[in-house]
DNA sequence: ATAAAACTTGAACGATCACTCAAGATAAAC
DNA sequence: GTTTATCTTGAGTGATCGTTCAAGTTTTAT
């Protein structure tokens, strides 16, 4: 007996994603948002409930799509360490492009509107233990296939994994340069071997 | 012929800091800041032109004492290298008690203020710049004094001791346990070796 | 004392904020 | 074709935003 609503979810999700990622939540106005959408204040109003439930609902959109990344570079290379150092070189390879600057949007809002607000803080950590328990498995597939030595820890690895994940993202922002990059990485490298 | 201004500086500085520290640039309105420094809008923008000049005022405020604190905790210790450990561990400690979820002032502003913002960006990225410094200035005295392998690049070093800083800051506002935050610690300290 | 200069005060500005809602449009069910 | 439920529209809400400025106050120099 009802209508549907005429808009395409995921596509809103991801422009309104796009603008939330490069403005951050409180610098996003709801006028842009009706622009990027091309959605009317009050169809947002009634599909999200808030601009909250919108930011919410994108950092799931990207939350979801980070993981499925993750888990497919891991998994489309020859071995498991080998997949972390493929993902690893992705992420370096960012370098001086300009989508690098916008660095993570889990990242990004950690450390701006997770702080004040337990419902953002629980779905980005959530998403983050997502993604260090496919680290953590990937380094345990390591060991049994004897590629990583039997004294490493996986799960302490896995939480230095994450860790340099986040300053690499800090890294990139700063406007370093491949050299310093490569620095990281190297380290890191070390540690896995 | 004229008058000085009547209010204190450095407390106005400091109070102003903590206020942007803890909410963001975007989330701490004038409103917010006349109450927390007790001065009215026309004394603010008579002494620091906009929100934004305050904004840097209190960055440079935050940075000169971070890079002192550092400087002085690694130059307090029996070696360089053991100042480097004791400030890790001086952040590690941290864990869990509510101070970190405020992060760092200087990495909380460059993944949100500093995007958009060539001043911002500019003051954030010097005071990283200093502070980094420090780091391989303290790794090369300890090559010369042998406690570091001559091996070791200083200058690697220290990129990656600052990417882990930042990492940290990260893993301590997600409130990980000390479980993980020692992880982090003796992984780093394990490249230092 | 007086004049000059700078600071303090706080009400007021237009702009923009997140959000609402009544009216109109549309699609599904009968 | 009619009904019914829901979506879309977009002007409008009061609140708050960063900022200004005229008037009052206070200090310094003469």
């Amino acid at each position: 007996m009802s209508r549907l609503a005429k808009f395409d979810r995921d596509l809103v999700l991801e422009r309104a994603m796009q603008a939330f990622w490069d403005q951050g939540y409180c610098s996003t106005s709801v006028a842009t948002l009706t622009q990027t959408t091309q959605l009317n204040p009050g169809s947002i109003y009634a599909a999200f409930e808030s601009k909250q439930g919108l930011f919410l609902a994108t950092l799931d959109h990207y939350g979801k799509r980070s993981v499925e990344e993750i888990t497919q570079t891991i998994n489309s290379a020859e071995t498991p360490l080998e997949g972390i150092r493929e993902l690893f070189r992705q992420l370096a390879s960012n370098v001086k492009k300009p989508e690098s600057e916008r660095s993570c949007f889990l990242v990004n809002t950690v450390l701006d509107a997770s702080r004040h607000n337990a419902m953002v803080r629980e779905r980005v950590n959530h998403y983050f233990d997502l993604i260090e328990s496919v680290f953590r498995n990937a380094l345990a597939s390591a060991q049994d296939n004897g590629e990583l030595a039997i004294d490493k820890n996986p799960r302490t690895l896995a939480t230095f994994i994450m860790t340099t994940i986040w300053g690499l993202r800090v890294l990139l922002v700063t406007g370093a340069d491949q050299d310093k990059v490569e620095s990281v990485l190297d380290q890191l490298f070390i540690l896995l071997d």
